[in-house]
DNA sequence: GCTTATTTTGGTCGATCGTTCAAAATAAGT
DNA sequence: ACTTATTTTGAACGATCGACCAAAATAAGC
């Protein structure tokens, strides 16, 4: 049984891959899982329906993988500004959220419409819970590090509590990301609420529930 | 021409409308509006799939319908909860959310699974800019109000501060009633996390939001 | 009880879905 | 340049989708 050589993946065919990635990204963002067609990705990134399927397997492993691309890179930049942060003195709960929220909401802001699409499919992951071990693998472990962070600020908090209220905070700034479509309905600015504004209130809402439980 | 005359319907038909509008509220919750078929919902509802078009028109008027009918009752418990407690007395930031919250809350955890299946039904059109007039329609009125009294309590506040700080409240709720899946991943109690903590977090977020600009 | 409108059934329609595949085109390795 | 693996095309496959309809069953009005 000779062993079949390998062949590094063309130049061509990466760029093919993150044609299609990025397609699939506005496509299940706009539409969700089920909405989204193979053939609506395909003629999105500009080539057949078949070679979706050749590049990203099946339709829930395209998902995953879209899902998956981001995570990582959102991670990475999480915890980089964790540490930095930290280097520079005590923590605070709003240096933690910020660390937390900054490098998504700067990426939204100024790294081009695909992260903008990015936050809207993370809005569809956590409205369905058909992809809880999907958004398990990729986000509940940075999640876990700040809320053992934002505890740890306060002695006597209740994890429970500390963790329910990170919850909320990235609700509200999935709200934030994703709320572009409700602008002027409620008053809101033109360009959506300002990234402050959510800060503001997600740090008042975690010290919140960072104060010792009452008797 | 003569008018055709029209007849009441029958008292086994509305019984029919409410067990295919139930059935069709559960799938829809789960799989959301593209992930659920006709026939699913027909199945669930133990009809015939025909009957769900006859009752139920088009697939998107029967969501709309199905997202409408709680819409009505929801908002009209938060009216009269808003007057109830103007009446007592001076209100708070914590009485008007609390007048917001409470009788969805109440509702999911004892006015019987569907409205359960309810919020998880209205997370799946939060996040999907498809359903924009239709919870602008149901939604916006009702949220409009509590902003406005919200607005009052501070005259120095920003009013698209407040609205934005609403919004993340609104995203906070959604996330506390729909949290039942990730129950158990970060940390939270079995049961989901407590109402109590939900509004401490919400009432400081928007008491933020209410303090006067910063110069 | 007879008539008439409504409710329900069971089946079918064309369209579109995810997936597969053989063949053509392209690029890499030697 | 020749060989070989990969990438891409274009067209199919069966399954399922929303919608529709004629006929049967049921209930309401006289």
């Amino acid at each position: 049984m000779e062993k079949q050589r390998k062949r590094a993946p063309s130049q061509r065919s990466l760029q093919t891959r993150e044609k299609i990635l990025d397609a699939a990204e506005r496509v299940f963002a706009e539409r969700g899982f089920d909405g989204a067609s193979i053939r609506d990705i395909a003629a999105a990134a500009g080539v057949q329906a078949g070679l979706v399927h050749h590049h990203g397997g099946s339709k829930e492993a395209l998902f995953a993988r879209t899902v998956a691309r981001r995570a990582e890179t959102l991670s990475q930049l999480r915890l980089d500004a964790l540490e930095n942060r930290r280097a520079a003195g005590p923590l605070t709960a709003r240096d933690l959220l910020d660390c937390f929220m900054g490098p998504y909401i700067h990426m939204a802001g100024s790294g081009g419409p695909q992260w903008l699409a990015y936050a809207r499919l993370v809005a569809h992951v956590s409205a369905d819970p058909r992809w809880r071990d999907l958004a398990a693998d990729w986000f509940d472990p940075t999640a876990r590090r700040f809320i053992a962070e934002l505890a740890a600020l306060s002695p006597g908090a209740d994890p429970r509590r500390v963790a329910a209220g990170f919850v909320y905070a990235v609700a509200a700034m999935l709200a934030h990301l994703t709320s572009g479509w409700r602008v002027g309905a409620l008053g809101l600015a033109e360009g959506g609420a300002e990234a402050g504004d959510l800060l503001d209130f997600c740090v008042a809402g975690i010290e919140a529930t960072l104060a010792p439980a009452a008797m």
